[in-house]
DNA sequence: CAGGCCTATGTAACTAGTTACATTATTGCA
DNA sequence: TGCAATAATGTAACTAGTTACATAGGCCTG
């Protein structure tokens, strides 16, 4: 059993060996290799090249302090719209030499902190998180350890950590305003799970801090197609009528849309849907999507690239309001003032 | 300036001398606490606490030679099949105690050869990529680093590497073979970009396979709602006239039924739509969509699990086929027999 | 009361790199 | 020809943990 075959990975130290040069030369090779005389160069380097020598990352983590490594902690990956966050998010990270680590929570704080302490335990140098509402033990998690934390979805300039987001009651009071405005006065709103969701709960906050004069019915459905679905389909058969769908997720839009559809409805002939997000596939739905729109995809760019900051200057970022926008479409008519 | 604003992080030996004990002695707290007598652990503890010390992973891992990292390299997060096979992949992985560093490729064989050398610099124990089709210098760095790599999406036993998917010729064949069931006979394909990507153009080669008599004629577009739609409205345009559209893709599926709609077509009554992979979402459009079903999240739970149990017991493991299966539903019907 | 054994702890050598400083050899210029 | 500057390389001490082995003390048993 010779050495080659008997250790897993060769190391700087066989590299050195092999070549004839000390560890600090051969260090030197990778590192600064204008010091090393060419000759000394290609020796090191072809038993580099024989041994398959790949340099540890922990040991230069170890040296540097540094592991360029950040946790991105997100509801759920099985939505459209925390994709692309994480997906943007992921583009500028790389843009920073930075590798984002991911961890799904499910919208679940317990599963939050435990993906969170794991996240530091492997040397995550940042975190990115949604929303502002977190367990204590979170919280006392990120003020013992003083870790970078950006918290998205929401802007919030007076919290603890700094904030990238939209605002989420004027975006849902823009959503509601333009149905008003289309003369809409019983209105279904379809939101995702308020438990443990800050962002869902302030829409309907802000819903009801507009103090229009409209009946607003609330309902309450998995932010998924199938969840909006299912859940139009018992507002349908429960017999209330209303003559739009303010949906606060463009995923619950849509899904509103098809069951509508389904049931024989025509939109927004018979009722009008409106959705809050505006996913790029918004657009193109039968018929097109009333919605607001989120900058979703900038979020997360401006999230990493906040986090980023922090991280290289030790100085917290100040919070970033991302623009909504209300972008009519097909989906949204008036109808006749009562 | 005292040492504790001095230094970033305690360490062990930091906390050692705090406590009054060897590092020995706190690394046991750490490791062993049964080992310690309660006093001494107490007095450890204490230390921790006070200098808010957080144990180095980078430190860990020199020592264990591991790194408990993996990375999933996905072409992109912006679709809902990858996000949900990363999804299935995160929480396996959580189960096995790794974590999963994601790099999306955008289809592109340099960027996944980029993103592959970041991974592996990162000490990434193992990989997950799509497909079986990769750039020399990506097959070169595998071989090169010997690290273990799975490829899914395809189901290839011959292939170097263990496959974990589905046959994508047979899926394909089976949603054509139910069209033509339905006497279709002109039959538009859509399918995405067919360069670098070899799940697609298995799909195609298993159609041409297949040697039915029947007209295919194959149209490209990005597996997006949107891109869907610009295809099929340049289709409808052009005043070919097909009597099913074939969509490799469910994405592709949902925008070409909005499209279809838009122009005023009745689905199926008009034309047929048939998908192909079965999102969640696929059985709440209007009309609900036929599709071939293809495990998504099994192939990412049963690709993490090769991977992790590769990584534990060094034996590659056994390539995987998931079965695909015909789902009718709405959108497709029989048409006259000419 | 000594020998054996267990418990608790310390010493120091590992893991895999980086790097400050020292040393040696070579070149350049006066 | 001699001295200084520069280049190339080596030595060894760091980074932050883990762990094999050594040791000290206490307790029990023969």
């Amino acid at each position: 059993m010779d050495r080659t075959s008997r250790k897993k990975r060769a190391n700087l130290r066989d590299v050195a060996r092999k070549a004839g040069v000390s560890v600090a030369t051969a260090s030197r090779v990778l590192n600064m290799p204008a010091a090393v005389s060419a000759e000394t160069r290609d020796r090191v380097q072809s038993a580099i090249d024989d041994l398959r020598f790949v340099p540890s990352a922990a040991a230069r983590a170890i040296n540097s302090g540094r592991t360029r490594v950040i946790g991105a902690l997100v509801p759920t990956l099985d939505n459209a719209i925390f994709a692309r966050f994480l997906d943007a998010i992921e583009n500028e990270m790389a843009q920073h030499a930075l590798s984002v680590v991911v961890a799904t929570t499910d919208n679940d704080p317990v599963v939050e902190v435990e993906k969170a302490r794991h996240l530091l335990d492997i040397g995550a140098e940042g975190l990115i998180v949604s929303g502002v509402a977190h367990s204590p033990a979170f919280e006392a998690l990120i003020q013992k350890t003083r870790i970078p934390v950006i918290a998205t979805s929401c802007y919030e300039p007076g919290y603890g950590l700094p904030t990238v987001g939209y605002d989420n009651r004027a975006a849902a009071q823009m959503a509601l305003q333009h149905l008003f405005d289309l003369n809409h006065r019983r209105i279904a709103v379809l939101h995702g799970p308020a438990f443990n969701n800050d962002r869902t709960r302030a829409r309907l906050a802000g819903l009801q801090e507009l103090g229009l004069a409209v009946q607003l019915d609330l309902y309450e459905a998995d932010i998924t197609i199938e969840g909006a679905c299912q859940a139009v389909a018992k507002i349908l058969e429960s017999g209330a009528r209303h003559s739009a769908f303010l949906c606060l997720s463009d995923v619950l839009a849509m899904g509103a849309l098809f069951e509508l559809q389904r049931s024989g409805l025509t939109v927004p002939d018979d009722v009008s849907v409106m959705g809050l997000e505006d996913l790029p596939s918004s657009s193109y739905t039968a018929p097109a999507l009333t919605s607001v729109r989120l900058q979703v995809s900038e979020m997360g760019s401006r999230a990493a690239n906040a986090l980023a900051s922090w991280i290289e200057t030790s100085e917290p970022p100040e919070p970033v309001l991302l623009a909504a926008e209300l972008i009519p479409r097909q989906s949204t008519r008036a109808v006749e003032r009562v």
